[in-house]
RNA sequence: GGGGGAUUAGCUCAGUUGGCUAGAGCGUUUGACUGGCAGUCAAGAGGCCACCGGUUCGAAUCCGGUAUUCUCCA
């Protein structure tokens, strides 16, 4: 079996169970602040199991894209050096909502596992939880005896609570879970020790095949545990391993899933897999790390320095770091491999092949930055090899290497011993451990557990036909940031949007309705569906009836800007073509922001014309045509604009914006007639990555503001510059005036320069074979004085000079004396002047044959003048 | 979000503890050698040393702030 009929075989085998087949949940998480990508096969079901939401179906099969870059068991340096851990996996599982339970869970894993994947039931070892009595949570007998069913007695382990007790995070759902695990060695070594034994021993030829989870508890912050209302089923296989299993092979690299990708990386480095184990490391970590990247940016996200972001630059640098030392990769490679990954999920996941262009590009460009960073890193550490005492580089220089420059550590060490030097890594883990405390520090958040006033209600979001709603706290719980209180409330039913899809969130006020007490919305977010409101104090009387009021202003700003990005959206496809696909957006009151795959500049040209497309859209008074239930299906068979990356349930809500223009899904706010946006003008356009332009625009009021705010500029210019015919030239004639007029003023300042030079010159005179000039002139600053000196140093042989000025009233002194002199007669400028400026009530300094000095009182010129003569 | 760097000629970068009137290489312009190109040599142009403020007799250099950017940690 290929991966493909491995996959379709798990997908297909459920849905005759009556499973629903789900797509993959996006890999890149947004509207949960927990999580950055999407680490397991449950987390686009969280709400079903958190009771926020109800599900639809309650059998549902799916296969997800995960992303593992940290946990217990999945450390990415480790990644690539055994196996079978990767960065990107895909989950597949079955998902029961209330419905079945533990019986049919593990008949049909059995049946699957044995009788479609044809596994060898005397490798199979299953594992149940043995209980914990601090969680006061017995072991599951029930799971246990449905097992003997189908496997013998001894092949059944009990395992404590950190393999088989299942927990989503700190707090959440949670409960016990059984696992299959498959003993893959050669049957040698069977026959020598027992499978059994290497069991949940991170044995790589012993592995977990397929975790079934059976969620009835909720975590509470107190660490303790409460039942859930219905209980649910969790199952999660990863398709690498099994695939794996069913072709028994030793390492999930064997299988087509890698396999394809190694050939390819092998032809293009002229290197062979399998040779030695070095190389061979660095084949896995590329072909793991190649599927992580181009299914995240496929998603969506573009490595930055930040978040997630920051994430997908870490693992694609360590793919260029394994390619450079071991496959001798000195120029971008990576995204020479996208091609022939993108073919195996056609099909599974088309927004990889779909935009495989746009992501080797995005790889491309992040290679050549990188190399840069790698070459800069490595002129540094030579360096700091100069500087080794005694074979051990310092483990501070080392780490400001790592940390301001970027050049990765392993590197450091790897060079280091080619040159027969230590680095000293206890210096340099604790510097890194003291940065690691700052961060944490800084970022210390906690939240309290929901206290929950009002169980009955959903909550319901009301604002696309309401500014303002009657509205009852259902649950708040705190919220401490940096040591500051704030609460997070949910209500029955919210006018307030918030924040996704770009747009901000609503802020606002409550009103009570009994005391009328106000309390103030601070900001709307979502976690996962649940829209959370923040205020900085709870209300006196939290169980009343409070009269929500959105900042209207706000909002409707807000919207003019939102609608205004559908019809640059729209222009965007129109002027520069069907390429262009979202990649980002930000709509706030003042501003749009909206970042779009496209190759090349925009040129002013093209932005002209799309401004102008929008600006008649808005004056064609397009009346918004809104649809909210429509089935997914059908509004993509209608031709709306969907996003790659995007998340969206089964029915959408569909904004349109003329039937022929504009129709995207979308769930944000909008105006009801394009004529409300008034005028649409860009401000900005960049680049933010490779083949992702960036356009900042503004709408409504701000659009407004800035054409009068410009036009009073340019009113204003024209009268000072006397209402010329051509305005341009006569500045660009002005500049060119000014330029010149520069020029003859510094050589007139260097003729009267020559003047002073010369006459200082004619008033040298000889005192034992010395040129003596002291004098007071008159300049008006020290460095023209300065000038003067450099300039008779070169012309007078054996020259001590001393000149004092007074400047605005405050007194200068400077001291030339030749090199010779210097030699000669030890004379030093800097010794003198410091003596002599105190009669100046000064200060200054230099060098022997120069120097200067500043003061503060005029009257004591004459005398430095005296001390200078009689010095010679 | 927190820390650490960087910002000097069109490009890549030097510029020691503040003080020899801001440099190199590449590129560019002009000229010479050559039948032409390539090349070699010579000469020149090109800098608010990111911006704003402060310390100082004196700031590219030290201090504070802003912007941009790189980087590490969350």
């Amino acid at each position: 079996m290929t991966s493909k009929e491995v996959r379709n075989a798990f997908l297909s085998f459920f849905q005759n169970k009556g499973h629903k087949v789900v797509p993959s949940a996006p890999i890149v998480v947004k509207n949960d602040p927990t999580l950055m990508f999407t680490n397991a096969g449950m987390n686009q079901f969280k709400d079903y199991f958190l009771g926020n939401k109800e599900a639809k179906d309650v059998r549902v099969v799916d296969t997800q894209k995960c992303l593992r870059v940290s946990g217990k068991h999945n450390d990415l340096e480790e990644v690539g050096v055994d196996t079978y851990h990767h960065t990107m996996f895909e989950m597949l599982g079955n998902w029961s909502f209330g419905d079945y339970f533990k019986e049919d869970t593990i008949a049909w894993a059995w049946e699957l596992l044995t009788e479609v994947y044809k596994l060898d039931k005397n490798r199979l070892y299953v594992t149940v939880f043995e209980g914990d009595k601090t969680d006061g949570v017995g072991p599951d007998i029930e799971s246990e005896n449905i097992w003997k069913k189908y496997i013998d007695a001894d092949r059944i382990l009990r395992c404590d609570k950190q393999d088989n007790f299942w927990e989503m995070g700190e707090t959440g759902p949670c409960g016990s879970c059984s696992e299959i695990h498959m003993d893959l060695r050669p049957q040698a070594e069977v026959d020598k020790l027992s499978g059994k034994e290497l069991v949940n021993a991170d044995h790589p030829q012993v592995i977990e095949l397929w975790n079934l989870v059976f969620m009835e508890f909720n975590r509470k912050a107190d660490k303790s545990l409460e039942s859930l209302p219905a209980k649910h089923v969790d199952t999660g296989m990863g398709l690498e391993r099994v695939l794996r299993a069913v072709h028994m092979q030793h390492s999930n690299y064997d299988t087509d899933l890698f396999m394809d990708t190694i050939r390819d990386l092998e032809s293009i480095s002229g290197k062979t897999f399998g040779k030695n184990e070095p190389t061979d490391i660095a084949f896995r970590v590329i072909a793991d790390h190649i599927r992580a990247l181009a299914f995240c940016i496929a998603d969506g996200q573009l490595p930055s320095n930040t978040g997630a972001g920051y994430v997908l630059r870490r693992i694609l640098r360590r793919a260029v770091r394994y390619g450079y030392s071991f496959l001798d990769f000195k120029e971008p490679f990576l995204y020479k491999i996208i091609d022939k990954l993108s073919l195996q999920f056609e099909g599974v996941f088309n927004e990889l092949p779909e935009q495989k262009d746009f992501v080797a590009k995005v790889i491309e460009q992040e290679e050549i930055s990188f190399l840069r960073t790698l070459f800069a890193g490595l002129d540094r550490l030579d360096k700091s090899v100069e500087n080794a005492n005694e074979n051990l580089i310092n483990g501070e220089e080392v780490f400001e290497l790592y940390d301001t420059f970027g050049f990765p550590i392993d590197l450091t060490q790897l060079i280091a011993a080619e040159k027969g030097l230590t680095v000293d890594m206890d210096g340099f883990n604790k510097a890194l451990a003291e940065q690691k405390a700052r961060s944490k520090a800084d970022a210390a958040k906690e939240t309290g557990d929901w206290q929950v006033l009002l169980n009955d209600e959903k909550e319901e979001f009301v604002g696309y036909d309401y500014t303002d709603a009657n509205v009852r706290i259902t649950r708040y719980r705190t919220l401490t940031v940096k040591g500051k209180e704030k609460f997070q409330i949910v209500f029955n039913i919210t006018p307030f949007y918030a924040e996704s899809g770009g747009q901000v969130g609503d802020t606002g006020v409550l009103v009570g309705s009994e005391n009328q007490e106000k309390i103030k919305v601070l900001d709307t977010q979502k976690e996962n569906d649940l829209i959370v409101h923040v205020v900085d104090l709870l209300p006196d009387n939290a169980k009343q009836v409070f009269h929500a009021n959105i900042n209207l202003n706000k909002r409707d700003n807000t919207q003019k800007n939102h609608s205004a990005t559908h019809l640059l959206h729209a222009a965007l496809k129109e002027v520069l073509g069907d390429h262009v696909a979202q990649k980002g957006s930000l709509v706030d009151p003042k501003k749009m922001r909206f970042d779009f795959s496209h190759f090349t500049k925009v040129t002013d040209e093209e932005l002209h014309k799309i401004e102008h497309i929008v600006n008649t859209k808005i004056g064609e008074s397009i009346v918004l045509d809104e649809k909210r239930n429509v089935p997914y299906d059908i509004a993509i068979n209608s031709g709306v604009t969907a996003l790659f990356g995007e998340k969206y349930g089964d029915v959408v809500r569909v904004i349109t914006f003329g039937e022929d223009f504009s129709k995207e899904l979308c769930g944000g706010t909008h105006v009801a007639n394009t004529s409300e946006i008034g005028r649409f003008v860009f401000m900005h356009e960049s680049s933010v990555a490779a083949g992702v332009r960036r356009v900042e625009a503004i709408t409504g009021d701000e659009a407004e503001d800035y054409f009068v705010k410009k036009l009073d500029v340019l009113k204003e210019v024209e009268t000072l510059l006397g209402h010329p015919k051509d305005l341009v030239k006569q500045v660009q004639s002005l500049l060119k005036e000014n330029k010149e007029n520069t020029k003859k003023l510094e050589v007139l300042g260097q003729a009267q320069l020559g003047q002073l030079k010369n006459t200082l010159r004619s008033k040298v005179s000889a005192h034992n074979e010395v040129n003596v000039l002291i004098e007071q002139v008159e300049a008006d600053n020290a460095a023209g004085i300065k000038d003067v000196l450099f300039q008779l140093r070169n012309e007078v042989d054996n020259l001590f000079a001393v000149l004092v000025a007074n400047i605005n009233n405050k007194p200068s002194l400077s001291i030339m004396i030749s090199d010779s002199l210097v030699k000669d007669k030890g004379w030093n400028a800097g010794q003198l002047i410091r003596e002599w400026a105190k009669e100046v009530k000064g200060g200054g300094g230099g060098q022997p044959f120069f120097a200067q000095a500043g003061g503060a009182d005029v009257s004591g010129l004459p005398k430095v003048l005296e001390l200078a003569k009689a010095f010679v």
